[in-house]
DNA sequence: TCAATACTTAGCCACATGACTAACCAACTA
DNA sequence: TAGTTGGTTAGTCATGTGGCTAAGTATTGA
Protein backbone atom coordinates (compact mmCIF):
# COMPACT_ATOMS: atom_id res chain seq x y z
CA UNK A 1 0.00 0.00 0.00
CA UNK A 2 2.76 2.56 0.83
CA UNK A 3 4.74 0.84 -1.08
CA UNK A 4 2.90 2.32 -4.32
CA UNK A 5 3.97 6.11 -2.80
CA UNK A 6 7.06 4.97 -2.25
CA UNK A 7 8.23 3.85 -5.64
CA UNK A 8 6.23 7.36 -6.66
CA UNK A 9 8.19 9.49 -4.80
CA UNK A 10 11.56 7.74 -5.19
CA UNK A 11 10.35 8.28 -9.21
CA UNK A 12 9.80 11.98 -8.91
CA UNK A 13 13.35 12.62 -6.62
CA UNK A 14 15.01 12.78 -10.05
CA UNK A 15 15.13 16.33 -12.32
CA UNK A 16 15.74 13.71 -15.49
CA UNK A 17 11.98 12.03 -14.59
CA UNK A 18 10.61 15.04 -13.70
CA UNK A 19 11.65 16.30 -16.98
CA UNK A 20 10.14 13.74 -18.90
CA UNK A 21 7.22 14.08 -16.92
CA UNK A 22 6.67 17.40 -17.73
CA UNK A 23 7.10 16.56 -21.33
CA UNK A 24 4.86 14.06 -21.60
CA UNK A 25 1.93 15.99 -20.01
CA UNK A 26 1.74 18.12 -23.33
CA UNK A 27 1.28 14.64 -25.26
CA UNK A 28 2.96 11.13 -26.27
CA UNK A 29 6.50 11.11 -27.47
CA UNK A 30 9.09 8.41 -28.74
CA UNK A 31 12.01 7.19 -26.59
CA UNK A 32 14.13 9.63 -28.86
CA UNK A 33 12.03 12.81 -29.13
CA UNK A 34 12.46 12.42 -24.92
CA UNK A 35 16.03 11.80 -24.79
CA UNK A 36 17.03 14.71 -27.48
CA UNK A 37 16.98 17.21 -24.63
CA UNK A 38 18.78 15.21 -22.45
CA UNK A 39 22.72 15.23 -22.38
CA UNK A 40 22.97 11.44 -21.85
CA UNK A 41 23.55 8.18 -23.01
CA UNK A 42 20.69 6.77 -24.04
CA UNK A 43 20.74 3.56 -22.12
CA UNK A 44 21.40 5.73 -19.11
CA UNK A 45 18.01 7.84 -20.44
CA UNK A 46 16.15 4.43 -20.98
CA UNK A 47 16.68 3.51 -17.57
CA UNK A 48 15.10 6.61 -16.18
CA UNK A 49 12.13 5.23 -18.79
CA UNK A 50 11.91 2.31 -16.73
CA UNK A 51 11.71 3.43 -13.55
CA UNK A 52 8.87 5.48 -14.70
CA UNK A 53 6.98 2.79 -16.23
CA UNK A 54 7.76 0.42 -13.28
CA UNK A 55 6.08 2.78 -10.77
CA UNK A 56 3.19 3.42 -13.61
CA UNK A 57 3.56 6.86 -14.32
CA UNK A 58 4.58 6.05 -17.89
CA UNK A 59 3.24 3.48 -20.10
CA UNK A 60 4.45 2.58 -23.79
CA UNK A 61 3.71 1.07 -26.85
CA UNK A 62 6.14 -0.76 -29.36
CA UNK A 63 5.03 -0.14 -32.85
CA UNK A 64 8.07 -1.21 -35.59
CA UNK A 65 10.94 0.18 -34.12
CA UNK A 66 9.78 3.00 -32.69
CA UNK A 67 8.45 2.87 -28.51
CA UNK A 68 5.60 5.39 -27.88
CA UNK A 69 5.16 6.37 -24.34
CA UNK A 70 2.22 8.63 -22.61
CA UNK A 71 1.69 9.58 -19.34
CA UNK A 72 -0.17 7.79 -16.57
CA UNK A 73 -1.75 10.13 -14.41
CA UNK A 74 -3.51 7.99 -11.36
CA UNK A 75 -0.16 7.87 -9.19
CA UNK A 76 0.16 11.17 -9.86
CA UNK A 77 -3.82 11.70 -8.19
CA UNK A 78 -2.54 9.55 -5.55
CA UNK A 79 0.31 11.09 -4.47
CA UNK A 80 -1.18 14.68 -4.76
CA UNK A 81 -3.79 13.15 -2.38
CA UNK A 82 -1.40 11.67 0.67
CA UNK A 83 0.23 15.40 0.25
CA UNK A 84 -3.18 16.81 0.79
CA UNK A 85 -4.30 14.82 2.90
CA UNK A 86 -1.40 15.78 5.26
CA UNK A 87 -1.84 19.57 4.62
CA UNK A 88 -5.35 19.02 5.90
CA UNK A 89 -4.77 17.63 9.26
CA UNK A 90 -1.87 19.60 9.84
CA UNK A 91 -3.98 22.68 9.07
CA UNK A 92 -6.71 21.56 11.38
CA UNK A 93 -4.80 21.08 13.91
CA UNK A 94 -3.60 24.32 13.70
CA UNK A 95 -7.45 25.33 13.93
CA UNK A 96 -7.83 23.93 16.56
CA UNK A 97 -4.82 25.51 18.20
CA UNK A 98 -6.29 28.59 17.02
CA UNK A 99 -9.61 28.37 18.97
CA UNK A 100 -7.53 26.79 21.41
CA UNK A 101 -5.84 30.13 21.83
CA UNK A 102 -8.67 32.42 21.52
CA UNK A 103 -10.77 30.68 24.00
CA UNK A 104 -7.47 31.21 26.71
CA UNK A 105 -7.70 35.06 25.40
CA UNK A 106 -10.87 35.07 26.17
CA UNK A 107 -11.25 33.62 29.69
CA UNK A 108 -8.18 35.83 30.44
CA UNK A 109 -10.41 38.44 29.81
CA UNK A 110 -13.43 37.34 31.45
CA UNK A 111 -10.95 37.43 34.70
CA UNK A 112 -9.46 40.82 34.35
CA UNK A 113 -12.87 42.34 33.61
CA UNK A 114 -14.71 40.58 36.58
CA UNK A 115 -13.34 41.47 39.78
CA UNK B 1 15.06 25.78 -8.01
CA UNK B 2 14.36 22.18 -9.17
CA UNK B 3 16.32 20.98 -6.45
CA UNK B 4 13.96 22.00 -3.80
CA UNK B 5 11.89 19.31 -5.63
CA UNK B 6 14.64 17.05 -5.55
CA UNK B 7 15.35 16.22 -1.88
CA UNK B 8 11.61 16.83 -1.10
CA UNK B 9 10.65 13.73 -3.11
CA UNK B 10 13.77 11.70 -1.90
CA UNK B 11 12.93 13.06 0.96
CA UNK B 12 9.55 11.65 0.40
CA UNK B 13 10.35 8.16 -1.17
CA UNK B 14 11.21 6.79 2.67
CA UNK B 15 8.00 4.74 4.43
CA UNK B 16 9.92 6.01 7.57
CA UNK B 17 10.20 9.37 6.67
CA UNK B 18 6.39 9.67 5.65
CA UNK B 19 5.35 8.29 8.80
CA UNK B 20 6.99 10.81 10.54
CA UNK B 21 5.54 13.13 8.33
CA UNK B 22 2.29 11.75 9.09
CA UNK B 23 2.92 11.77 12.88
CA UNK B 24 3.68 15.17 13.03
CA UNK B 25 1.35 16.73 11.37
CA UNK B 26 -0.75 16.18 14.15
CA UNK B 27 1.51 17.99 16.70
CA UNK B 28 4.98 18.47 17.94
CA UNK B 29 6.98 15.55 19.32
CA UNK B 30 10.69 14.96 20.58
CA UNK B 31 13.14 12.72 19.04
CA UNK B 32 12.61 9.74 21.41
CA UNK B 33 8.67 9.79 20.74
CA UNK B 34 8.79 9.75 17.20
CA UNK B 35 11.72 7.00 17.27
CA UNK B 36 9.44 4.71 19.39
CA UNK B 37 7.09 2.99 16.89
CA UNK B 38 10.26 2.14 14.75
CA UNK B 39 11.95 -0.98 14.92
CA UNK B 40 15.39 0.71 13.84
CA UNK B 41 18.62 1.83 15.92
CA UNK B 42 18.27 5.41 17.48
CA UNK B 43 21.21 6.20 15.26
CA UNK B 44 20.04 4.98 11.81
CA UNK B 45 16.44 6.83 12.94
CA UNK B 46 18.18 10.11 13.41
CA UNK B 47 19.45 10.25 10.13
CA UNK B 48 15.60 10.39 8.37
CA UNK B 49 15.52 13.11 10.39
CA UNK B 50 18.40 15.08 9.21
CA UNK B 51 17.13 14.25 5.84
CA UNK B 52 13.37 15.70 6.53
CA UNK B 53 15.43 18.81 8.26
CA UNK B 54 17.82 19.46 5.83
CA UNK B 55 14.94 19.62 3.22
CA UNK B 56 13.35 22.26 5.34
CA UNK B 57 10.62 19.78 6.08
CA UNK B 58 10.73 19.29 9.81
CA UNK B 59 12.51 22.20 12.57
CA UNK B 60 13.57 21.68 15.68
CA UNK B 61 14.59 23.24 18.47
CA UNK B 62 16.51 22.06 21.54
CA UNK B 63 15.56 22.09 25.22
CA UNK B 64 17.20 21.06 27.92
CA UNK B 65 18.35 17.05 26.96
CA UNK B 66 14.84 16.92 24.79
CA UNK B 67 15.05 18.04 20.88
CA UNK B 68 11.38 18.67 20.08
CA UNK B 69 10.40 18.79 16.33
CA UNK B 70 7.67 20.04 14.22
CA UNK B 71 6.24 20.28 10.86
CA UNK B 72 7.00 23.15 7.98
CA UNK B 73 4.23 23.19 5.36
CA UNK B 74 6.02 25.41 3.00
CA UNK B 75 7.75 22.52 1.23
CA UNK B 76 4.93 20.15 0.73
CA UNK B 77 2.75 22.65 -0.36
CA UNK B 78 5.06 23.46 -3.03
CA UNK B 79 5.55 20.23 -4.24
CA UNK B 80 1.57 19.79 -4.03
CA UNK B 81 1.70 22.81 -6.42
CA UNK B 82 4.26 21.15 -8.58
CA UNK B 83 1.54 17.51 -9.03
CA UNK B 84 -1.22 19.69 -9.39
CA UNK B 85 -0.12 21.96 -12.71
CA UNK B 86 1.21 18.58 -13.92
CA UNK B 87 -2.17 17.40 -13.71
CA UNK B 88 -4.03 20.70 -14.71
CA UNK B 89 -1.50 20.38 -18.25
CA UNK B 90 -2.58 17.07 -18.86
CA UNK B 91 -5.85 17.32 -18.32
CA UNK B 92 -6.17 20.70 -20.37
CA UNK B 93 -4.89 18.34 -23.15
CA UNK B 94 -7.27 15.76 -22.65
CA UNK B 95 -9.85 18.66 -22.54
CA UNK B 96 -8.04 19.84 -25.98
CA UNK B 97 -8.16 16.40 -27.33
CA UNK B 98 -11.90 16.21 -26.72
CA UNK B 99 -12.92 19.18 -28.21
CA UNK B 100 -10.68 18.29 -31.34
CA UNK B 101 -12.81 14.55 -31.34
CA UNK B 102 -15.97 16.48 -31.28
CA UNK B 103 -14.84 18.54 -33.95
CA UNK B 104 -13.99 15.97 -35.81
CA UNK B 105 -16.98 13.91 -35.54
CA UNK B 106 -19.22 17.24 -36.08
CA UNK B 107 -17.55 17.94 -39.30
CA UNK B 108 -17.78 14.12 -40.56
CA UNK B 109 -22.10 14.64 -39.42
CA UNK B 110 -22.22 17.55 -41.70
CA UNK B 111 -20.52 15.80 -44.37
CA UNK B 112 -22.96 12.51 -44.12
CA UNK B 113 -25.58 14.80 -43.97
CA UNK B 114 -24.86 17.36 -46.69
CA UNK B 115 -24.86 15.49 -50.02
C1' DT C 1 19.85 -6.55 -49.94
C1' DC C 2 22.42 -3.24 -47.41
C1' DA C 3 22.83 0.59 -44.58
C1' DA C 4 20.85 3.54 -41.36
C1' DT C 5 17.66 4.10 -37.47
C1' DA C 6 15.72 3.12 -33.01
C1' DC C 7 16.12 0.97 -29.46
C1' DT C 8 18.04 -3.05 -26.24
C1' DT C 9 21.25 -5.89 -23.47
C1' DA C 10 25.29 -6.61 -20.84
C1' DG C 11 28.72 -5.27 -17.97
C1' DC C 12 31.44 -1.92 -15.58
C1' DC C 13 32.41 1.90 -12.09
C1' DA C 14 31.77 5.68 -8.51
C1' DC C 15 29.17 7.46 -5.16
C1' DA C 16 24.83 7.80 -2.27
C1' DT C 17 21.82 5.66 1.06
C1' DG C 18 20.16 2.94 4.84
C1' DA C 19 21.36 -0.01 8.38
C1' DC C 20 24.37 -1.38 12.28
C1' DT C 21 27.57 -1.02 16.74
C1' DA C 22 30.32 1.34 20.03
C1' DA C 23 31.44 4.94 22.51
C1' DC C 24 30.47 9.64 23.98
C1' DC C 25 28.30 14.05 26.11
C1' DA C 26 25.06 16.71 28.60
C1' DA C 27 21.16 17.31 31.66
C1' DC C 28 18.02 15.59 35.00
C1' DT C 29 16.82 12.86 39.32
C1' DA C 30 17.35 10.31 43.38
C1' DT D 1 27.41 13.17 43.25
C1' DA D 2 26.31 9.01 40.82
C1' DG D 3 23.20 6.85 37.81
C1' DT D 4 19.80 7.27 34.21
C1' DT D 5 17.82 9.40 30.30
C1' DG D 6 17.94 11.58 25.74
C1' DG D 7 20.46 12.50 22.18
C1' DT D 8 25.04 12.68 19.37
C1' DT D 9 29.35 11.33 16.88
C1' DA D 10 32.24 8.17 14.54
C1' DG D 11 33.12 4.43 11.82
C1' DT D 12 31.85 0.17 9.19
C1' DC D 13 29.24 -2.41 5.75
C1' DA D 14 25.91 -3.94 2.03
C1' DT D 15 23.02 -2.49 -1.36
C1' DG D 16 21.00 0.84 -4.60
C1' DT D 17 21.40 4.44 -8.06
C1' DG D 18 23.10 7.00 -11.89
C1' DG D 19 26.44 7.28 -15.14
C1' DC D 20 29.36 5.14 -18.93
C1' DT D 21 30.89 2.05 -23.20
C1' DA D 22 30.49 -1.69 -26.30
C1' DA D 23 28.05 -4.64 -28.77
C1' DG D 24 23.58 -6.66 -30.32
C1' DT D 25 18.70 -6.89 -32.52
C1' DA D 26 14.95 -5.63 -35.24
C1' DT D 27 12.69 -2.31 -38.68
C1' DT D 28 12.67 0.55 -42.40
C1' DG D 29 14.04 3.05 -46.51
C1' DA D 30 17.03 3.39 -50.62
Amino acid sequence: MTNQLDSFFGAMADPTRRAVIERLASGPASVSELHAPHAMALPTFMRHLKVLEDTGIVRSIKKGRVRTCHIEAAPLIEAQGWLAWQREIWESRLDRLDALAQQISNTKEDQTDAP
